[in-house]
DNA sequence: CTGTTAGCGCATTCAA
DNA sequence: TTGAATGCGCTAACAG
């Protein structure tokens, strides 16, 4: 195996195709004004020497300083709602040639401050992040210099910035009322820290559902501060102890579904307890009956954050926008179970 | 909304704390040879400042130029398996501080050079690759200038370098051989092209574990080429309206697996056809009868992967590995339906 | 259309 | 222990 040799570069390029720097410089940058005489033999000796432009050098040097990368932030790179967001960032930064920093928060504040470090270490253009802080005045800072932010998922504490997250006190509102109109009384709630914006909206749509239909609230059959699919499945198990259990569940997260999931279908349960939950689950058009879910369009709300970020990066300084993308309910069976007197 | 400042340089930090450029650097590379008094004025106006280490501008003049980055190429990060290996090489990079720049790849060759370059440009230390490409000799020049390599979950063609895959024959042939074990002889084969080495594994598998049983292999019953989920689907409700039908099915991929239980489900078939899939679906588990498959373990394969490239950037210069990770049969109950008479 | 000079923010080398 | 000079690879601003 030999030993690297040093990268080519522009000053090899130059050399080789026997002009001067910027002619090469303005070749690999396709600006206007070179013979294409000179480009093509700019163009050859690239190919010759396999010369790679190198970015880092050139946006330290450039006006401006954009990195053409910017950072992306999520709760868990392995988590499907997560993924498809990513995916459709992934999307449009790739139109523009730009490069995509990943990392994973994993609900950690602590994490969320470390890795924003680490992204304006290297620079990035601008941020999108999920966050898990309860307080973002911690960016100013990084925004006064020139970093843009956008907030998905969730709304950005103490910071004026822009920010795309779902119709959470409405999608759940819809998806509880659903159950109400099947004659369900004592629908339960599970989900997660109420300190998290998302979620006290998810549980304020709750509310309001069982509020406008002159339900009285069940202290018992609210279950929150969930946060993985274990407590999710203990706690609901908990609830099926009850003397008097609910008739209906409503999970206002996709992990915390699938641990209800779990539990219902331990108690072979599934087709008694009526069950709509907040995002949607893989596969849960396949389960019997089907899982019945408000769906976020994680495309969407990716899609519209990406090009709100772009935009701010292209310097568009208008208000802070806050888009609230629409949800929908997807009917597909174990929301639809009505309630019968049997089952009490 | 003020205008963005500049960013405060490493020579603002000089000025303010009264010293030269090398102290702060040192002070900021956590280098000995500061005195604490120094060091803490440093820290002091480090935090006043807000200023940020540029380690674009720090790898460009250091020797070796690293730039404490790393590429993954992966399928689609929107993939569970995807999103698995993404997560477990993510944790090992961040605990090195190494950022991770993550892009899909969606099966098409071009767009693996095409992003290869992209990294290239940005210089990272080391790419650890999902590919599509059948030919890797492209690559020589990169690693010829010092970026390093590993390949996960298919191997590299034309290419000496270091690779991390799953036991793809293998855990073939253990799930094909469990069906034969059922009584099954009519056990069809759904897969994606085999040009890629991994399908082409998975497909010899299969042939091994009938071959193993003196069944002979019914061209009808095999089926490879398939890209999505709806092709898969398709696919599978012809050969289900065949004269004699398949008993069961073995399906070479997670997202043909799931397009076959959409098959089989729509035509209420799920408890009479054994299945077994490779690679693990989510949610499997929670259906009637649960899917059995033969599942990765993606953790594993990320881990061992980022692993050997951190060592590689490291220095380490032993010969190429090819690490095959282990697959196990997970029994949930469609895999172990019998073949019946009357199923005929 | 082409080339020269200067310097982006930082780490290296060497001297004090 | 500290600091001054030099240049990493490239592009802006200017000349020719």
């Amino acid at each position: 195996m030999s030993a690297p040799r040093a990268r080519p570069t522009i000053r090899d390029v130059a050399a080789l195709s026997g002009t001067s720097l910027k002619s090469v410089s303005r070749v690999v940058n396709g600006e206007s004004g070179v013979s294409p005489e000179l480009a093509a033999r700019v163009q050859s000796a690239i190919d010759q020497l396999g010369y790679r432009h190198n970015l880092g050098a050139s946006s330290l040097r450039r006006s401006g300083q954009r990195t053409s990368s910017i950072g992306v932030l999520l709760q868990d790179v392995s988590n499907p709602f997560s993924g498809a967001l990513h995916r459709s960032i992934e999307l449009l930064a790739r139109e523009r040639g730009v490069a995509v920093l990943a990392a994973s928060v994993d609900g950690d504040p602590a994490r969320e401050r470390l890795l924003i470090g680490e992204l304006a270490k290297r620079r990035v253009d601008g941020i999108i992040v999920m966050p898990s802080e309860n307080d973002h005045s911690y960016l100013l800072d990084e925004r006064r210099v020139g970093t843009q932010f956008v907030f998905v998922d969730r709304v950005p504490m103490f910071l004026d910035a822009d920010s795309v997250v779902a119709d959470n006190s409405g999608g759940s509102s819809v998806g509880v009322s659903h159950m109400l109109a099947g004659g369900h009384q004592r629908i339960a709630y599970m989900g997660d820290s109420l300190s998290i914006s998302t979620a006290s909206e998810r549980y304020s749509g709750y509310v309001a559902a069982l509020t406008a239909a002159g339900v009285a609230l069940d202290e018992r059959l609210i279950v929150s501060e969930l946060r993985d699919e274990h407590s999710s499945r203990e706690a609901f198990l908990a609830l099926l102890d009850l003397a008097d259990p609910p008739t209906a569940v409503f999970t206002a997260q996709n992990i915390i579904t699938i641990g209800v999931l779990h539990a219902l279908r331990a108690r072979n349960q599934r087709s008694r307890i009526a069950h709509v939950g907040f995002d949607d689950v893989p596969l849960g058009d396949l389960l019997d009956p089907g899982v019945s879910v408000v769906a976020q369009d994680p495309v969407l709300i990716g899609t519209t954050a990406a090009a709100r970020l772009f935009a701010r990066i292209d310097g568009d300084r208008s208000p802070t926008a806050h888009v609230v993308t629409p949800v929908r309910l997807v009917e597909r069976g174990s929301g639809e179970l009505r309630f019968v007197e049997s089952s009490v």
